[in-house]
DNA sequence: GACAAAAAAGGAACCGGTTCCTTAAGGTTT
DNA sequence: AAACCTTAAGGAACCGGTTCCTTTTTTGTC
């Protein structure tokens, strides 16, 4: 390993005016080109820790998301990447596989890693969380969940329910399945129910039914046959595309025709919405947009600028096949 | 925030003290009780880049991948940052976006960054990887493609696609295309093709034609008609699972009944495969597994014990419904 | 109780940078 | 030509740990 006391040997100077040249530059050009020269020949980069150590902090935003193997997730990752990468900030990705402790862990963890902020894609936000917020002398986003006292950016769950309501109300259904999540998740298990229910007040004909489920295909896959059985829908409103994806599945299963025998919609947007047969309507989250959105965000905390509590990202609705129109 | 100098002054203590109290141990009992209780009393945790610096290197594995919104990444990662945890290691990943150049940066970034080694999920490996392998003193494991100077883990493509061969030849199809991806990635592109070919060569009846797309869902969509409409193949078998949800998407479109006008097989074994209708039959590949191999794999090398240069992971053939017999 | 050996604790140097302070050199002003 | 200012460069301290070496204390043995 070179030093930097190497270069200054090699170039016949101080480690002051090297560490000088490479920062502010306030070096003569003489010793300028010497330096560079050198720099050059030997391949010196400066150690990281040495300069944090100095620094007392780091140009990292820690990123914590529950998994890894979730479109969201990812497009969410990859916009907070390309922009934080732009901003001349690194990510650094810590996963806590859905498991609370481990989530909680990570916070101190990152923390410890003088991380100049983190981004937390959330599900739930507990007392420990506010606990180790508290605790951490270090900014800290919310992505996909909204908290009365902490920044957040979060995907306009309320209002994309409310207008796939009046959607499906629009296409004449009357006897309407809503399969949503535990409403410990704020964003998909309350607002979107929420939102939902709103539209549904605009009518008085109609029969809705609300059930829960987990974000896991497989379950979903497991529980929609008994809801079709007992309530016959029409129509089945899932609060994820994961959970219409099982649906779908639950439905082909059962030898239904999708939309003639059953209407199905998601959220979400997950581009293989689009790939499958029928295609899926549903409501289009911009992850990648909402991920920038959130790096923009974080870097502003971190350089202590001003931001909104509630930054909200916007939806698109996508109206596929997997809708009939009851006439 | 507190230092390691403020812990032995409040414990009335010398550094080296505290020190030894943190890492060996070779402390009275009398001055463990004080110090444990001045830590926990100010919450303080060492500084990991005044460790860093003096220890000269640090227990995190970067690990590159070229895309992050991929079943198959996915489940890698998790596999490796799994079995890192396990293994008191810490996972850092750097995503190159499917960018040659931005993958050669993120080499000598974490090397920079004193990582004790490297993973790479790499899709083709170029002479320019090879410069970098050379230049950074760090050691390096591929995921996913294999090379005679590098270690790697591999999955058995060569064998996946020897027996899918084998199958669609029992199932009876004469009229075969096999839709792959660039020789430049010798996994996907090149050994999948080799095994398949392989296979073929046990009849003669059978005829084969050879395409090739990209790994983007959508350009197989554009490109499959046009195969279904000059070749008329009975069986389409794809490189990869999503060029399969291309194709099927392509032959909802034209009207096509799978499997009865037109089997399609994948490779991969993405969880959505069975989750559509009719479900996808495909070689599944153990990603998560293969993970947690290139986790103890890069560790063994940054311990310098032992390591076989190639390390191979299984595979299994999923029957589903998208493939008919031809009787 | 004296003495040797072992255990515990202190002190200083070091890791590789950055930064402050000081000195030296060169240029300008009067 | 002296006084002053500016720019360039050197030297030392510091960031917060670890580790080696030395000194002090404790323990055990005869």
């Amino acid at each position: 390993m070179t030093t930097i006391a190497d270069i200054a040997k090699l170039a016949g100077v101080a480690k002051s005016t090297v560490s000088r040249y490479l920062n502010d530059g306030s070096v003569s050009e003489g010793t300028k080109k010497k330096i560079e020269r050198v720099i050059n020949e030997t391949g010196y980069t400066p150690n990281a820790f040495a300069q944090s150590l100095k620094a007392k902090n780091t140009n990292i935003i820690g990123t914590i998301v529950p998994r890894l193997d979730s479109y969201a997730t990812s497009r969410t990752l990859i916009g907070i990447d390309e922009q934080l990468k732009e901003l001349n900030y690194q990510m650094l990705i810590s996963n806590s596989n859905q498991h609370l402790e481990t989530e909680i862990e990570n916070i101190y963890t990152l923390a410890k890693q003088k991380v100049a902020g983190i981004i937390l894609l959330a599900a739930e936000i507990t007392e420990m969380h506010l606990e180790a917020f508290a605790k951490i002398d270090v900014p800290v986003l919310l992505v996909g969940q909204q908290h009365e006292h902490i920044y957040s950016v979060i995907h306009d769950d309320y209002h994309a329910a409310y207008e796939m309501g009046k959607y499906i109300l629009d296409k004449g259904h009357k006897k309407i399945a809503y399969l949503g999540v535990t409403e410990k998740d704020i964003a998909v298990g309350v607002k979107r129910k929420q939102g939902f229910k709103e539209s549904m007040k605009s009518t008085s004909d109609c029969e809705v039914k609300y059930y829960e489920t987990s974000f896991n295909i497989t379950e979903a896959l497991e529980k929609v046959p008994e809801i079709i059985d007992s309530f016959q829908p029409s129509i089945l409103v899932c609060a994820t595309d994961n959970i219409a994806l099982g649906a779908m599945k639950a439905a082909s299963i059962k030898g239904l025709n999708i939309p003639k025998d059953l209407s199905i919609t998601g959220f979400g947007g997950y581009e293989i919405t689009g790939m499958i047969h029928p295609g899926l309507t549903t409501a289009k989250f911009f992850y990648q947009e909402a991920g920038q959105l959130a790096a923009r965000s974080i870097v502003k905390l971190v350089r202590q600028e001003e931001l909104e509590l509630l930054n909200v990202s916007s939806f698109q609705l996508i109206f596929r096949e997997s809708v009939d129109s009851i006439v």
